[in-house]
RNA sequence: GGCCCCAUCGUCUAGUGGCCUAGGACAUCACUCUUUCAAGGUGAAGACACGGGUUCGAUUCCCGUUGGGGCCGCCA
């Protein structure tokens, strides 16, 4: 039908695409919903708005669509508050800022939404309908059954004050339901997926008023969103099927259309399905993903069990602040997911985020999250911090794991710098500080790598040099990298050996695994006393087991 | 099933008719450095879903096929 050149200009005359024409201030809006936790797709989608008013200097709005009002609203609203603030998307209008058009909720603002709906009905635009839930839903799987469309009959739509009368004395309750135009269609123009037409006659009579009274969400969000002067409704692909019946209450009102751009979504690991926080176990087959669940689980035993399930799920945001990551480097990498300046730029400031966003480099495909370029900003950014400031956010994971007294001595202090400074790119979030916290346990706690002990101090003659090394050790000057490689390079040179013949020994020894830091590093961290007592514990020990 | 959307390396992407023997990043692999593990250095492998048009010329425009996704709630 798109082929009949002359068809098409006819229709596009008939159905002038929805735009508004007039440039409004920038107003834009995230509309979560309280859920207890912060999805990484609504930190994306938050983010792109945020930006998006960011640069072009508009508003934006934080308004809470608690229209479903079963939940506990701030038990559930907190996490998402604290999503925001710790990713750095401040907001001008909202909770707690409040601003021109407060109450920023939706479930206060039912009167508002009453009084649009009384409008509705008034001209037409919605009807009274008595069907119970329970004659609407048999009727929609009795068109599935029969592969019909599932749109609503209106056999209980009371158009005539005697239809009304007649329901109502069956005792039945009313909703309030749209009333779609059965012919025509509407084509709205995307700002990232250009035209997309709707065809009215499919679309669902919805209902946007429960018998009760209370409103859903499809007329708050255009009452919201009328009332809010949003110039632009940026938010998930998932919507887009659901902007024609919005645009329907728009055009209903006569308001002005806001502009749509709908984003792609954020996909699961390795596929195109809609990221789930409830999806974890399956996510958990992806290793990188396996990788960061594995931090939040090792943070969990560490620090007890004030840790709540959404903290160790990585679909939620919240996961990344628990586990100690940078929020500009989370920031960054979700700016990427779905948005790109150019064929190299990958690393920016936020301030260079602001400078080039705009929504025509918006993908249209859906992304998939990618743990491991997520690791890849974070990495290179925490790389980036001086190593004073690597060990203040390493620190309190070791308060909490118990290693480090609070409040913490100089001595400490020092030496989680140095850990973190000999660590290097080995800790990639803070948490990952938790790997080392054998550099604090008791010289007689230390535990062995068995099999590590076996091949390098079991060794043959390894039990000799080690206690040789010893008494070097204790003669060293001072316990500086520097001195403790000449010592050994001086030692090995004396014993007629390779330095591989004993440094792997004295890494067992001291450590009691086979990997780590560099050597000296390790031992200028541990000090003399402690690296001489675990060399002369390694040693009985090697002795013990040779019977 | 209906409607809507989408389609470049495994992943994120650049690409808007000739600059493309398709560029970058992450991941992968090899080599190198090395006291281990990382990191670093060097290099390699790796994609335009398919079929038709349009055009002197298609990754790029059009149509179709296939594949994927989203939505079809008195949830948001």
């Amino acid at each position: 039908m798109g082929s009949n050149p002359i068809l098409s200009v006819h229709r596009s005359m008939l159905n002038p695409a929805v735009s508004s024409s007039a440039s409004r201030p920038v107003r834009v809006r995230v509309a979560p919903s309280p859920t207890g936790a912060m999805h990484l797709g609504l930190a994306r989608t938050a983010l792109y708005n945020w930006l998006f008013a960011r640069h072009h200097q508009g508003t934006f709005v934080l308004r809470i669509d608690d229209t479903d009002v079963e939940r506990n609203l701030d038990e559930a609203l907190a996490p998402i508050l604290r999503g925001f603030c710790w990713l750095g998307i401040d907001w001008d209008e909202g909770p707690q800022t409040d601003g021109p058009h407060a109450p920023y909720y939706q479930s206060r603002r039912t009167a508002r939404y009453r009084e649009v709906v009384g409008q509705l009905l008034e001209s037409g635009a919605a009807y009274l309908d008595y069907a119970t839930a329970a004659e609407t839903s048999a009727e929609r799987e009795a068109a599935i059954a029969m592969k019909r469309s599932t749109r609503y009959s209106r056999r209980w739509m009371a158009d005539t004050p005697e239809k009304r009368a007649r329901f109502e004395a069956e005792g039945r309750q009313a909703v309030v339901r749209l009333k779609m135009p059965s012919q025509a269609s509407l084509a709205v123009d995307d700002l990232v997926r250009g035209k997309v037409e709707f065809d009215w006659a499919l679309e669902q009579d919805h209902v946007i008023q429960r018998a009760d009274g209370s409103c859903l969400y499809h007329l708050a969000s255009a009452v919201d969103d009328h009332d809010f002067e949003i110039s632009h409704v940026i938010r998930a692909e998932e919507h887009l099927s659901n902007t024609a019946r919005q645009v329907f209450i728009f055009q209903a009102m006569r308001w002005e259309v806001p502009q749509f751009a709908h984003l792609p979504l954020v996909a699961e690991p390795g596929s195109k399905n809609k990221l789930s926080k409830r999806k974890l176990a399956q996510y958990l087959r992806n290793k990188d993903f396996a990788d960061l669940v594995a931090r939040g689980r090792k943070l969990a035993e560490s620090s007890g069990p004030e840790i709540g399930p959404d903290a160790l799920n990585p679909v939620s945001v919240e996961f990344y602040e628990r586990v100690g990551f940078l929020p500009d480097a989370v920031v960054n990498y979700l700016a990427l997911l779905g948005w790109a300046l150019d064929d190299r730029t990958e690393e920016f400031t936020r301030e260079q985020l602001i400078e080039a966003f705009s929504l025509d480099k918006v993908n249209k495909s859906p992304s998939s999250y990618d743990p491991a370029k997520l690791m890849a900003f974070q990495t290179r950014q925490m790389l980036a911090l001086p190593v004073e400031r690597r060990a203040e956010l390493a620190m309190p994971f070791l308060v909490r794991a118990g290693v480090v007294a609070e409040p913490e001595s100089p001595e400490a202090r020092g030496r989680v710098e140095r850990i973190v400074g000999a660590a290097g790119d080995r800790i990639k979030v803070a948490a990952d500080i938790l790997d080392y916290t054998d550099f604090f346990t008791e010289d007689e706690g230390l535990a062995y790598d068995e099999k590590a002990f076996r091949k390098r101090v079991c060794k043959p003659g390894a039990v000799g040099l080690l206690r040789r090394l010893r008494e070097e050790f204790a003669g060293v000057r001072e316990f500086e990298p520097g001195l403790l490689e000449q010592a050994v390079r001086a030692f090995v040179d004396r014993e007629g050996v390779r330095i591989g013949d004993i440094i792997h020994a004295l890494r067992v020894a001291v450590t009691g695994k086979a990997v780590g830091f560099g050597m000296y590093d390790t031992l200028a961290i541990l000090g003399r006393e402690s690296t001489v007592n675990r060399i002369d514990r390694a040693v009985a020990r090697a002795e013990q087991t040779k019977d």
